[in-house]
DNA sequence: GATGAATGAGTCTTCATTCAT
DNA sequence: AATGAATGAAGACTCATTCAT
């Protein structure tokens, strides 16, 4: 048989992490049998096992690929050098996310969850978790540093607890859209505004 | 062996949900096998399966019995009649979670995590869950009311979304405090105080 | 707590043994776990155990009971020093067997299915089986003697095939009404009936 | 390991169910565990369940195969137009009997005795056991009326107790071979001869 | 005597992975 | 290169029996 190219692979393994995702989105990542993942590739074992060692690193490479691809995405717009205000980068980061993660089959925020709980007992992929989460808030920093020099922000705004609550809307909309749904970046957006919208004293 | 009392029945499924706990927050819930639970409880096999009929029905009560104890922990500060503003409703919400999550051997922030994940692909669960957050939203969204009431927000505030932006601050807590950690109520505290104090156009 | 009477001791046996046959009879010998018969005889583990050492004891008494009690209530009609023709003797041993057999929540006739299997492989069970069998051809073979000498039969006619030949009809009896139903002693004699009735060549 | 051919995925079936008849002959359906048909059919346990579903489906293809098998060895004996008289039929079909259930290592007639008792319990067996002599006492009623039209039966002798005598013959012929031993085809003809001798009173 | 909770060896079944063809 | 049959270790669960109270 004719030897694969290189795009061909690439493309071989894409098919196959498809078909991981939509298991995993269907089934969780430990009740999900390498059957599926081979029924649903519409390949043969030996075929998976050529592309992936085997199913931990299946699992891994799921996960990784669809963070980096995340990661990718969002580059835009967390190092944008003059970001719009919190409110509207939450949105669009938001709506970022929902435009990657909706795909033929399943949603890759599910597929987060699967993540966050499989990272608390695998140290490799707690370390490439930590590793994305401490970028995203380097980068959620960096926004916060670039409001201040715009004069949005005061000079004695921190900027890591600031990126961290900013990083906790985006935790907790991933959360609320995979485990209870109802919720949309219009919807998260118009809350911040509210919970902002809050009356102060004057000074 | 004399006839057990209620009493004693309801001490020794906790002894067995707490060895759960314990083996879960460590292995995750499909890792964790049987016969771990079962050395960790102290315990033989057919007394474990005497309090549970299997293994998922021990899951389905770990994971819904921590979330019956978070929500009567938290229901005295989010039926509270006049509810601090909502910076210090987050802290006072998020140190309740850290005080009830925080176990001997094991934290539930992270077996919440777990259930989230679960509940993608059990249906009893995902019910369970969404129950137990729409709950959490109502009450929230009776904070918001009741801040309206009180002249902390605006007439034309939203509860829902308001509602659906705090608990989206808690979840996104949550799971940085399990996955990243470097977290606490009062750096969340902070982050969002930063927030809020965004400088706006006055009117 | 007072001490039992032998009598009452006797009534207890019969009382598990009777819970055993239902549940035999429900579930075949295996299937039937000791707590089914326990609970099915409303005692304590304790209690059914002091009357049997184990399960197997239990099995055994349950089909030699049913054994010997079916033996001692046929004695009589095998016994018989004139007895009825064939067809007659057939029809009045299976309305025996049926009104032994027949009890309030389970049928013996099935039990004797359960005992015929187990004893394929429990040796102790099938010599008490053997004994039981073979007793039975010597009491049928003793009325094919006397029916010779009553004339009913000619000289030359061997005892032990025709017993068998009976012995044949009364299992095979059993056998339809346990498993295909539809049979009653007065169809068996009909056709035992019909089937001597065959044309034969004149002398 | 190449695709296998239909055959040879009949001949490996073939193979298992040949290791279930000799583990269920020596220990009975129940006693028997699916590691001792494993070893006994000298495969793995995950090659004996790819043939097989479980235990149970395991079980039901022995019992019913062996059924089927012996329908189509009698369809000759008992579809015959013109059958010889009731005790050769009944000899040659116990000839048969023995000839299809004599194998390598176990005896189909101890099997049937396991299948009648498990039928007891398992509302699918029953039901095919039911259609199996259903058919069977059709096809002995098929012959009475071939033997009324011979002029061997006189035209008042019905067809279904007739049957019924017939099959008990057979069945009680089965029980006395596999419990009690001693018999044969030739013995089970001489003692219905015998019974049919009896003497009668002219006309 | 009676109870019924506890034990733990024994079974069925699954599924990741390999490798002969 | 590709296939898919075969492997067998691992894990969930049961149930006869005991014995402390």
């Amino acid at each position: 048989m004719a030897k694969l190219s290189e795009e061909q692979k690439l493309a071989r393994r894409l098919q196959i992490l498809n078909a991981g995702w939509r298991c995993f989105d269907r089934n969780g990542l430990h009740a999900t049998r390498m059957d599926d993942i081979i029924a649903e590739a519409g390949l043969s074992a030996g075929a998976v096992y050529s592309y992936f060692k085997n199913k931990d690193d299946l699992v891994q490479a799921a996960l990784t690929t669809s963070m980096q691809g995340l990661a990718q995405t969002l580059r835009p717009i967390l190092d944008n050098e003059s970001p719009p205000p919190p409110v509207e980068l939450l949105e669009s980061i938001a709506e970022a996310i929902e435009a990657f993660t909706k795909r033929d089959g399943f949603d890759l925020k599910r597929i987060a969850l699967l993540g966050w709980a499989e990272s608390q007992r695998d140290p490799k992929l707690k370390a490439a978790m930590q590793a994305f989460y401490d970028a995203f808030l380097g980068q959620l920093a960096g926004c916060v540093t670039r409001w201040k020099a715009a004069g949005l922000f005061g000079a004695s705004t921190e900027e890591a607890p600031l990126a961290r609550a900013l990083l906790a809307l985006l935790l907790g909309y991933t959360v609320q859209a995979a485990v209870i749904g109802g919720l949309s970046p219009g919807i998260l957006r118009a809350g911040v505004e509210f919970l902002i919208s809050q009356h102060r004293a004057s000074p």
